[in-house]
RNA sequence: GCCCCGGUAGCUCAGUUGGAUAGAGCAACGGCCUUCUAAGCCGUGGGUCAGGGGUUCAAAUCCUCUCCGGGGCGCCA
């Protein structure tokens, strides 16, 4: 519709351009948008205001210009000039009875498009290290890239959703520690746990299978795990000192082939656990990259190879940096350690290489608003590699605080003390999870109040809309128990029945679906979606409490099942996209 | 110190590339169930858009300074 109004105008420019009203160089964007006031009509232009200038005219003048050399067109009913010089345009009635219709026949596709082309397009989103469950700050992340990865693919791209495991990293190691350590203490040794390990239950669990697995066989004595260790921060020493001694010890006692299984047991659960509570969360993925890979093939190898190659590096106390600053970074970054060891950032260069080099138009990464400061060290990466830096485009999700009975939930994960995502779905159930997250602009602070979300009230918003949805359900069945039918074709040429203004407002609303889908899914905005569904489940509330839809007159009740059905068609489509499930009764 | 995000009604937040009289939910107050589920509807009150300056036909929106809140600034991941 929008695109159809500007291309009406599009035609009045082209007019007035050639009878010499206006330059014939101009260059013109034309913006038509949806009035917020329907006294201004169903959708306005600011073009005569944007233009006046450059054509030397009074705005409203030019709009009087522009409206005489609109197309005639049946969609629009009249048009009018408005304050300043805005061009207001009143569709027809028929326009709203097509997306009536549309939005029936359509069912589950309406809202849909191609404006994407198919053309490919990543996603990557949530990527916790697996060295322990996931918990409510990923849970934002993975809700809102679910929700955006689906939104881009409603409109029309073929979406790949990634997830990327930091399977490689020292952090890793310390986990595999930690859980050797555990397992010690099942052997019966009493150590103290050093305060870098990781602490949460989970690394007992695992502890204890591998105590099942192989019983006392991997038993170590504890003087011997600890000669030449550092010591810890308990004991004066330093902590990271200490870890890493431990970690040493561990891979000389158990050698590396029985360190690996260790590690990749370690490993296999917590990203099990992490693939079920994803899934569980209605979060699925079409692959899981794995940062060892990388290293194994030789891509982070040839990445630096490339970066060196580049001439932006340099050696300096015995490390490889890459020269950052060279493209607006805050200072350089460490490639490769004094040890030899590549850094993280090594890892994740290569992981962009890759990604680009897999041929998507557009990468999106979804990452914590705490990383903020990696975007500009990966997008020089990229300058210096040679790609395109602005295919990349990093999202930011700014943490989601939690509330309970009004109080703020102190969280850490490496103490072990933090909700799990799990626990959240729990206690609050997907549904109210899943709206919450996305409830807010991405980079929002959030303050998420569990009591809220799992009231079963009317503050709770996401009952609001799935209630709407019920109650059409509700309809149809009262409907059959009567004894009637609904004949939704019949239903069709009876639209014109619907004069009453909430019949209007809820075929505006229905007609304006494709564009909130559109709106949401280019500006990578989901809460939009989220509140086009609240304001269309209440004129349905007001709608239903208005007026009767199982009527007598059997052409007006068609006509009325045929709008509280397109209405319920596009709450389900709606909350599909929010991984929000549309329930027929409650 | 530098960088990022935010500051809009008592609370939580919307507000499209700058547009017309700044909105919604909750909370408060007053109404509506003999009628398709009251998890609903209708009505009332509530604002220095943090503050100053600037840009223009037009600023909550863009620029600048100040104040306040959160986060980030490792050869950690």
């Amino acid at each position: 519709m929008k695109h159809q109004l500007s291309q009406l105008l599009a035609r009045a420019v082209d007019q007035l351009r050639s009878d010499g009203t206006l330059p014939a160089d101009l260059e013109v964007d034309i913006a038509v948008e949806r009035t917020r006031d329907r006294q201004h009509g169903d959708y306005a232009s600011n073009l005569a205001l944007v233009l006046a200038k450059t054509a030397r005219t009074n705005p409203r003048e030019l709009a009087h210009k522009l409206m005489q050399a609109l197309p005639p067109s049946e969609t629009v009913a009249r048009v009018e000039i408005a304050g300043p010089g805005f061009i207001n345009f009143f569709l027809a009635a028929s326009a709203w009875h097509r997306a009536v219709m549309q939005a029936l026949q359509q069912g589950k596709h309406y809202g849909r498009s191609d404006l994407g082309r198919q053309r490919p397009l990543q996603v990557e989103f949530v990527s916790a290290n697996p060295t322990g469950p996931l918990h409510v700050g990923h849970g934002r992340g993975a809700a809102y890239g679910a929700t955006v990865a689906d939104l881009l693919e409603a409109v029309g791209y073929r979406v790949h959703r990634e997830y990327y495991v930091n399977d490689a990293g020292r952090q890793m190691d310390i986990l595999a520690t930690s859980i050797y350590l555990r397992y010690l203490e099942l052997c019966g040794e009493d150590l103290s746990f050093p305060a870098n390990g990781y602490q949460g239950d989970y690394v007992w669990d695992i502890g204890a299978t591998l105590h099942r697995k192989y019983g006392d066989a991997l038993r170590q004595p504890l003087t011997e795990l600890l000669r030449g260790v550092p010591a810890d921060e308990a004991q004066g020493g330093d902590k990271e000192k200490h870890i890493d001694g431990l970690i040493q010890r561990c891979r000389q006692l158990l050698g590396e082939e029985r360190y690996r299984e260790v590690f990749d047991l370690g490993l296999e659960s917590i990203l099990d656990n992490i693939r079920r509570d994803l899934e569980e969360f209605g979060v699925h993925y079409d692959e899981w990259f794995s940062e060892r890979s990388l290293v194994d093939d030789g891509s982070v190898e040839r990445a630096i190879e490339r970066l060196k190659a580049s001439g932006h590096t340099y050696v300096k106390d015995g490390a490889l940096w890459f020269r950052s600053t060279d493209y607006g970074d805050e200072k350089d970054r460490v490639l490769v350690r004094d040890n030899g060891q590549t850094t993280y950032f090594s890892s994740d260069i290569a992981y962009h290489m890759n990604k680009l080099e897999r041929g998507y138009e557009r990468v999106i990464d979804i990452w914590g608003a705490d990383h903020h400061g990696y975007v500009p060290r990966v997008k020089a990466a990229l300058q210096a590699l040679g790609d395109d830096a602005d295919r990349l485009d990093v999202l930011l999700v700014q943490f989601a605080i939690l509330y309970r009975g009004g109080k703020r939930l102190q969280m850490s994960t490496r103490s072990g003390e933090f909700v799990t995502l799990r626990e959240l779905r729990r206690e609050v159930g997907n549904d109210a999870a899943r709206f919450f997250y996305v409830m807010r602009k991405c980079e929002q602070h959030m303050d998420f109040d569990l009591d809220l979300a799992k009231s079963r009230s009317n503050e709770n918003p996401v009952y609001y809309i799935q209630y709407a949805h019920a109650r059409v359900a509700s309809v149809m069945r009262q409907m059959e128990e009567k004894g009637l039918q609904w004949d939704r074709d019949h239903g069709e040429r009876q639209l014109h029945l619907l004069e009453e203004a909430h019949e209007d407002a809820l075929m505006v609303s229905i007609s304006r679906y494709p564009e909130v889908v559109e709106a949401a899914a280019v500006h990578h905005e989901p809460h939009l979606l989220v509140h086009y569904l609240r304001d269309l489940a209440n004129e349905f509330h007001t709608y239903y409490n208005a007026h009767q839809f199982l009527v007598d007159d059997q052409a007006l009740r068609d006509a009325r099942l045929n709008l509280i059905q397109a209405a319920r068609q596009v709450i389900a489509n709606g909350l599909e996209l929010l991984g929000v499930s549309a329930p027929d009764s409650m």
